[in-house]
DNA sequence: AAGCGGCTCAACCGCCTCACG
DNA sequence: GCGTGAGGCGGTTGAGCCGCT
């Protein structure tokens, strides 16, 4: 005899969505919000999964989504942050507003893998850095205990802060916050270390140069650690 | 015109995390 | 502290479309 969840299970549509589905579900999202996705679809009479739900609206219904192509300006804003966090596509997402993970993941793999096929030649493991006085003794980046990337703020290990709200961890948070500022950043004081023993290991930095990188691209990068 | 292969993208799957009781 | 369920996320699949031969 099958339980009430196997029958549940049975009855549940699966495979393109109509238009019907599309508006009953865009009513209730908007009476009900965005959560309790299970809720949503026992109240809408939808024979769909609460996560079919919640996928069919993040990804085609929500009204702030973009419907044109990703232009390259977003290409390349997902280049920049593929280099850097791999195939974290949420993360990717949030920074191209009306963009999904899903989009993305699949531009990438349609258009982009193809265009640079090499993107991730360094490995994250045992990377170190040095800093100066008063500063971190080491910024480590690293795997956790299954191998997997840590989030890059989980990256660093701030224990050695000494003052928690100097200068230099104000700085440090809005690094970490803003991506594009990020690369720029580390890429100079990748640049740095040639002749510093502060040396902060990038391994994507050995991808290809975009051309702009040799221009203005370059010019306005201000180093993590020089506080006035 | 038909067959084939590649591409695109919507949708699903399975695993993980986290909140809650 | 533990179990459970909901939600989040990355990987994968498959249908439909298009261009080439």
């Amino acid at each position: 005899m099958a339980t009430h969840s196997a029958l549940q299970t049975e009855i549940q549509r699966r495979g393109p969505w109509l238009e019907q589905e599309d508006r009953q579900l865009t009513m209730f999202v908007t009476r009900m919000g965005e959560r309790k996705w299970d809720s949503i679809a026992k109240a809408s009479g939808l024979e769909r999964s609460g996560k079919s739900c919640r996928f069919r609206w993040l990804n085609y219904l929500r009204p702030s989504l973009k419907r044109d192509r990703i232009n390259s300006e977003e290409e390349e804003i997902i280049l920049k942050l593929h280099k850097k966090w791999g195939n974290k596509w949420s993360r990717i997402a949030r920074w191209l507003p009306g963009r999904t993970d899903n989009e993305i993941k699949n531009y990438w793999r349609s258009h982009l893998r193809k265009k640079f096929p090499i993107q991730l030649e360094g490995s994250w493991k045992n990377l170190h850095c040095k800093v100066k006085h008063g500063k971190p003794e080491k910024l480590s980046l690293r795997h956790d205990q299954n191998e997997r990337d840590v989030p890059l703020y989980n990256h660093f290990e701030l224990s050695n802060l000494e003052i928690t709200s100097s200068p230099y961890e104000t700085r440090l948070s809005n690094w970490i916050s803003n991506p594009l500022m990020n690369e720029k950043q580390e890429v100079n004081h990748h640049e740095e270390c040639n002749n510093s023993e502060f040396c902060f290991y990038y391994p994507n930095m050995n991808y290809a140069r975009r051309d702009d990188q040799s221009d203005h691209f370059w010019d306005s990068l201000t180093p993590l650690w020089d506080i006035e």
